[in-house]
DNA sequence: GAAAATTAGACAATCGATTGCGTTAATTGC
DNA sequence: GCAATTAACGCAATCGATTGTCTAATTTTC
């Protein structure tokens, strides 16, 4: 069973003996169309449910209003929330959002890309997977002059569009938070290091603890593959076992960090009083686990809406390829929870 | 600055001095072209980075690989992880989805709807949204036999597909685990009343009291707008103020019931000793809350991959519309444990 | 009152891929 | 050896909306 033909412009114009021009301009109130003709147009349309082909209207104008996403994973708290923003923006503007995830496999992201691009999006929010270091996929867009914005895990040189938070400043203010509490130990588990945002969380961590005069003790940062609970687990395990273990860790993500906060409860360690944890991101399980987990809210959702606007900015107002990476750092917020207090100020 | 014009079949016709349609039928290895012409255009095509243009070949076949997928809200455990599965299984077969979501608001889902018919997906997959009481914006779908997929959250009469668990029979289970636990006095958050979802939980509910032998006390029933954490904490709190408090709840989604027993920590009630806590949906705050929040898990993935291949089976297949509603209805499966656990087995 | 200007709308090309049908040329059949 | 197939490819219409250009009718101008 086919699916039926839908009612076009041509059908209204031989029903009203206009011509399809004239319907497609009065629908779209041009000038040089009369009142009277409008609104004789536009009732018929109502009535018979006339509803537009937008990939005529895409294929015309070469230029679909879809925004491309692409991500790693759609059902994690971050992301979804990041594309809740994005797709927020977007159909307040009349854009749809077209979304792909990667699976953190590198294969499907390029894939993903062309499919992406094969769909014509008018510009592409992308976030990388883990095991991505070329980002030749992308170029594709560039040459076409399609806006491209990476957000959070963002590539180091690309000329386009980022929106990021300063991973950097927040590791720095969250490790000296620890110090503050009187942590002189501070562990730290770190993410893959060829992304950004793991390294700057590093280097922040790596920074505080200079500036406070700490030792940066390499055997005290875990460098994991995926930042998922089982290595929390692990390398908390394998971190007390050790004849002079951290009084403080800082984990690059929550998931770790609740992972860690449970670990070191079943190993009797006292939290935060022996050992203070702090994680990244605010997901929801870090304000529900026992203590709850002090971290670094992102703005994700603000994140998203930021990255829509970057593109329709580029659309709507034509503008070429920025010549350099175009940046937006957004504002961290440390909330300091029952993990890290030690001291009642 | 404009976007660059692409490089389509007739600019690789004019190179290779063929006519477009031998390069269409080349590029899809059609019989009547010669495996060497074949080769000809495959390794032009390559060479030229030429890419199809999908919005081309989806206005003329009057068919977009696209599905439409129209939720409440992105940023939810469930949700994602369902449209996580819708992605996977459609990707998987060369489909692209669009995604629009409502925020539980009725105007919303209309626009999203027409948007996403405008955009001529090939189906549509929709979990109603808090509001919505008619569904009259799908119809224009069902009449252009594009195919509709409901999900979870589904309407009581409409002939198409749809996906869901078995709430009934999940609730009627989860009650009786309590029962089976020694509770006397089971007091439900219910959500509203003219969702399936929340009526199902409600009447299992109810069955496993009378088929126990349990009254089913009104009191003890509390109808939410919206599952909210907030509005769990007050419910709560309510509850356990009254002369002849319950000694177990079973909550219709795990907000409720984790905040619940934050509530009831905070009361200084004992959890499950005093009261016993179960939820629904297994989100990831249920294991972490303390103590872990027994609750019903939701084939979310699994539903979002059997949704899209309902669709693909459709629009493949070429089916008519069902003149039923074709019901797909997944187990579940209780997790038990700590907030409900009074009894060693 | 005739030329100029404006208004309202029609014509036809275009976007890029697809496909039914037609046309050669080569091959097969008897 | 000639008709009948078959193979390989081209022609041109089509999907539905958009838009530059053109035309006819009406209005304005001096």
């Amino acid at each position: 069973m086919e699916q039926k033909k839908s009612f076009t412009i041509y059908d209204l114009a031989r029903k009203l003996n206009y011509s399809p021009s004239t319907i497609s301009r009065a629908l779209k109130n041009h000038h040089s169309i009369s009142d009277k003709t409008i609104a004789i147009v536009k009732k018929a349309a109502e009535e018979e449910g006339y509803r537009p082909n937008i990939l005529a209207a895409s294929l015309r104008n070469n230029q679909s209003k879809t925004i491309g996403v692409l991500v790693t994973r759609i059902n994690r708290p971050f992301i979804s929330s990041l594309i809740s923003g994005i797709e927020n923006a977007a159909s307040k503007e009349g854009y749809n959002i077209l979304i792909s995830q990667s699976n953190d496999v590198y294969k499907n992201e390029v894939t993903s890309a062309k499919a992406l691009f094969d769909s014509r999006v008018c510009g592409i929010i992308a976030s990388l997977g883990m095991e991505t270091e070329s980002i030749n996929h992308f170029k594709q867009f560039s040459k076409m002059n399609i806006p491209v914005v990476f957000v959070d895990r963002v590539p180091a040189d690309f000329k386009s569009y980022t929106v990021v938070i300063d991973n950097y400043t927040a590791a720095f203010n969250a490790t000296t938070h620890l110090i503050e509490q009187g942590c002189k130990r501070i562990a730290h588990f770190a993410g893959a290091q060829h992304l950004n945002v793991y390294r700057d969380r590093k280097k922040g961590y790596v920074d505080a603890l200079v500036e406070n005069g700490l030792a940066v003790d390499d055997s005290l940062i875990i460098t994991m593959k995926s930042l998922s609970a089982e290595e929390g687990e692990a390398s908390t395990e394998q971190l007390m076992q050790t004849t002079n273990p951290p009084d403080g860790i800082f984990c690059s993500n929550d998931t770790t960090a609740v992972s860690a906060i449970l670990t070191l409860k079943k190993m009797g360690v006292k939290i935060p009083e022996e050992v203070a944890v702090i994680g990244f991101n605010d997901d929801p399980i870090s304000s529900i686990v026992e203590p709850a987990l002090s971290t670094v809210s992102h703005p994700a959702m603000e994140m998203g809406e930021l990255c829509t606007q970057r593109i329709l900015q580029h659309v709507l107002k034509k503008e070429g390829t920025p010549k350099i990476a175009e940046c937006s750092v957004l504002d961290t917020h440390l909330i300091i929870r029952a993990s890290s207090t030690r001291k009642n100020t």
